[in-house]
DNA sequence: TTGCTCCTCACGTCACGTGAGGTGGC
DNA sequence: TTGCTCCTCACGTCACGTGAGGTGGC
């Protein structure tokens, strides 16, 4: 069989062929009496088999080794391949990422983005400082990208930096970081929470009441701080549980104290709070953090269940409830 | 500036520094006395620009017009590298896909790489008829390649040939298909579904079991017929609905009837069946089909059915009905 | 004088495409 | 004779690395 034939049934082209030969991979078994290679099935069959490594990204050296050398095992150049196409994919990726969020930005001039760029350089640097300095610097980067940052720092300094930015953006900031607040990943979710908690507006506030029934016990809890807030008492009994756990139990005391402004939902916390006080299963730290926020309800409430503490069977809980009415007397008479 | 601390600066190595001002791109502003090249901090920041172009992947020369020519907007050249890295993006994976299937066989030598490579050419041919000749071939086909083929081969004879080939391959078809009813594409869990139809064993039967609740009708239908034949009377709501709604509702009559050889479950279907003939929203042919399906069912039971049936209002389902049941009194007097 | 930095020129890499210039078989 | 296939030799691609051989400033 001829060059041109092998080439046409093979779909490899002659010059390869005969680059091929050159290098000794795939030597035609005869020539003809012009000089022509002359290809045997067997050789057809090595051509594919040639075909079939480079198909696995196999450099032409090695496949000579591989059908040459029986000492030349698959087994670590495989995994060797592995990684490296893995890690080329990873910088592919990475790539297109880049040059998606350049071309969303429309740049019209190559001047927009060498700025996009340089932005995107410092966002992503592996410098706290220097990723802190461009959301700080003079020119201030574009919503999406401050988006985009925030749901992935973790250094809490830049993420606060990113975060005041982004308030300062304006309105967008809101749709910009909303979608991800349904993120598959729970460490996404929670940045966005904590970035709409600095966010005004109805919009901010719907989408944190949605994230007050997150499967993440962390995103329920920041949700609950800015929801209630913005005066939603829905946010109540996941406040009351913060007072119960220990965490961000006194800001959420407070913001207890302010739904409490509202006679009905008082009246709900209350029961809420006294009903935790009375469990059999509560432990003594739980009940002196509930009976600390109980100063922050309002008094007409407050002071009598504060009175009926002070002589609870906790000699610590009993002191503070003490402590607690009288303050309360006070401000009631003074 | 000297070249060395230009390089250090801006991490582009001396030879590039000087390959740039050889192609134009970057030319010194300066030469000292002793004709060392001379970077003026515009010429650095040059550089950074050109870093910058690069990373976003595109070559030498692109970014020499970039710089210099104003009517080359990055419009056009930006979303052409969108597709072309797209593209690569693409081909990388399928190639780590393949190295990993490769990898997964643990080959000793390249003859077994050289193997794995062919079947996997094979099964992912464009021309069907090149797949089902694979898969029929001598060589049998390893598991885990087979299940992925059946989970996304289109063509319904290949598809048979592949459920075949892996029914033949024995007990671990079963594990290689089974997590994929869980799936997110539905035409996956299709597939996933059909196939483990064709396996025998607890274990299909346990997860085909689970595809009852599927949200997908068809995954419920092939899971219900399944399910049904292997005697799980949790299948009879999906199979009477299917009669109902006409699709595959032969089949369906035959294993309701297959089912009712146990006394408790005939009862439960007859009550199925009869609750959707009496229905007030049943259409007239969903009415002829299950009174046709109630030939499938116990005589005893059938039979007053049919009778009852053989004054109803609709001609064609009392022509039907009175026909069966003089079959079904041959039956029980012959 | 010794190291160091810089200079230019040029080859090698890797898998090809594309000639140029020439020849053999129908 | 004409057109086709084949031959060898060799340059170009693209972004570099790595010399060789030489020079200027501290």
């Amino acid at each position: 069989v001829l060059i041109g034939e092998v080439a046409q049934r093979s779909g490899v082209s002659t010059r390869m062929l005969r680059h091929y030969d050159a290098l000794g991979l795939v030597r035609p078994t005869g020539r003809t009496v012009g000089n022509y290679r002359e290809y045997s099935e067997e050789d057809i069959r090595r051509i594919f088999h040639v075909e079939s490594l480079r198909s696995l990204g196999l450099s032409l050296r090695q496949i000579g080794q591989a059908l040459e050398d029986p000492a030349f095992a698959p087994s670590t150049l495989v995994s060797d391949l592995i990684r490296r196409t893995e890690d080329r994919l990873k910088r592919e990726q990475e790539l297109l990422d880049r040059l998606r969020t350049v071309d969303a930005s429309a740049p019209l001039a190559w001047e927009d983005v060498l700025r996009i760029v340089e932005l995107l350089h410092g966002l992503t640097s592996p410098s706290a400082a220097r990723r802190q300095q461009t959301v700080l610097a003079d020119a201030p980067v574009p919503t999406d990208l401050l988006a985009e940052a925030i749901l992935t720092e973790s250094d809490p300094h830049v993420a606060g930096a990113l975060r005041w930015a982004l308030a300062r953006a304006g309105d967008d900031g809101v749709a910009a970081v909303a979608s991800a607040v349904y993120a598959e990943n729970a460490a996404i979710r929670r940045r966005a929470v904590q970035a709409l908690a600095e966010l005004p507006g109805d919009e901010a506030t719907a989408v944190l009441t949605d994230a007050l029934t997150d499967s993440d016990p962390t995103v329920r809890r920041h949700a609950a701080l800015a929801v209630g807030t913005r005066g939603n008492p829905a946010s109540a009994p996941t406040l009351v549980g913060m007072i119960v756990e220990g965490t961000n139990d006194v800001e959420a005391a407070e913001v207890l104290g302010t739904l409490s402004l509202d006679p009905d939902c008082a009246d709900r916390i209350m029961a809420l709070l006294t009903h935790e006080l009375a469990a059999p299963t509560a432990d003594p730290a739980a009940r002196i953090r509930l009976t600390q926020a109980l100063a922050e309800m309002p008094a007409p409430l407050a002071h009598p269940a504060l009175q009926h503490l002070t002589d609870d069977e906790d000699p610590t809980v009993a002191l503070i409830a003490t402590s607690l009415a009288g303050v309360l007397e006070e401000r009631i008479n003074g």
